[in-house]
DNA sequence: AACTGGATCAACCGCAAGATG
DNA sequence: ACATCTTGCGGTTGATCCAGT
């Protein structure tokens, strides 16, 4: 790194504890604002935008620092990111004590995680299970670019994915339509076309920082209003829940991709439309509308699936 | 103990929108 | 109307930490 201090210019890098200092009595005497004049008034060789990208996501006194997301947390950001895209600011606004970069930090090493999971599983199923397709049933992980899983602490997001991921994987190619009457249709008002969806996720800001009561609000349908058409054990159950959840469906198509705040989202993924282009465009997308389920999901899919740990026992 | 790879965090950059002169 | 400045946002990157080998 460059430091310019000794010669009046610009410094950047790490902030020290006497720059913070400086920081704060700004703030202290000014309020958050004017931090160009930090920089003309000479007491501190940093950017405006430097000292409140610092206020903002390190000294503001309301931050949680150093703290985990919670698992109630993390599912707030899933359900709001489905909803807002990659509003990361809009969405720090409903976490109390969090910023844009926290979210942006949790939503990215997220997505690593997950997307390596995907890559670590996928070749055996892929490979084993789908020999007797063509290749356009052989998912290129450039086209699914998150198999994330709502309600999860990390770890147990980790275990539901790789118990799930080799059947759902493997059973994809086995239905050509999605009965949908089995599933909620999913509330996304930037998607055209679907206003009025019985499951409307409201979200409330409050007067002045909008962060969610977290008990007030049912971002996906309650299980009482996704019975399915089959019986299944109680711990299954659970899981038939989510695939109410966008993220659930995510291993079917785009439906965490950046540009969902105001696209189409696919429930068929690229690779098993015969339709859609070579280069896994979504012109084909199928919303969730057309989409028939015939036989879904395979009663044996949730076969080797372990209860979920109680809340009690998240970490 | 050393090495390696993944996860996390802090900070920068470019761009866009709004404010101001 | 235009130019300039300020602020805010999202994407990206580099440093550090940590666990596994």
């Amino acid at each position: 790194m460059v430091h310019f201090d000794e010669m009046g210019e610009i410094k950047k890098g790490p902030w020290k504890a006497e720059e913070d200092k400086v920081l704060i009595n700004h703030v202290k005497k000014y309020g958050p604002r004017n931090w160009s004049s930090i920089r003309s008034k000479g007491l501190l060789q940093r950017t405006g935008k430097s000292c409140r990208l610092r206020w903002v996501n390190k000294l503001r006194p309301d931050l949680k620092s150093g703290v985990k997301f919670s698992a109630e947390e993390e599912r707030t950001v899933i359900d709001l990111q489905a909803k807002f895209g990659n509003k990361w600011a809009r969405i720090a606004t409903y976490l109390s004590g969090r910023t844009d970069n926290d979210v942006k930090n949790f939503w990215s090493s997220r997505q690593k995680r997950l997307a390596r999971m995907l890559h670590n599983s996928a070749p055996s199923s892929s490979s084993k299970s789908q020999k007797s397709t063509k290749d356009v049933n052989v998912p290129s992980f450039r086209d699914v670019p998150s198999l994330p899983a709502p309600n999860f602490s990390s770890s147990t997001e980790e275990e539901f994915l790789a118990k799930s991921q080799s059947c759902s994987l493997s059973h994809i190619g086995d239905f050509e339509t999605i009965n949908m009457a089995s599933f909620p249709v999913l509330e996304y008002p930037d998607v055209v076309g679907y206003e009025h969806s019985p499951f409307q996720i409201e979200y409330t800001p409050p007067e002045k920082k909008p962060f969610i009561d977290q008990q007030s609000y049912p971002p996906f349908p309650s299980m009482s209003q996704l019975q399915p058409d089959f019986p299944l054990p109680l711990e299954s159950q659970d899981y038939v829940t989510r695939l109410g959840d966008p993220y659930f469906l995510d291993v079917f198509g785009q439906a965490s991709g950046s540009a969902l705040g105001s696209a189409q989202i696919p429930i068929i993924p690229s690779f098993l439309s015969s339709e859609s282009g070579a280069n896994g465009e979504n012109q084909d997308a199928v919303t969730p509308d057309s989409c028939v389920f015939d036989d879904f999901p395979p009663i044996d899919m949730f076969d080797h699936i372990e209860p979920l740990p109680s809340p009690s026992d998240w970490p």
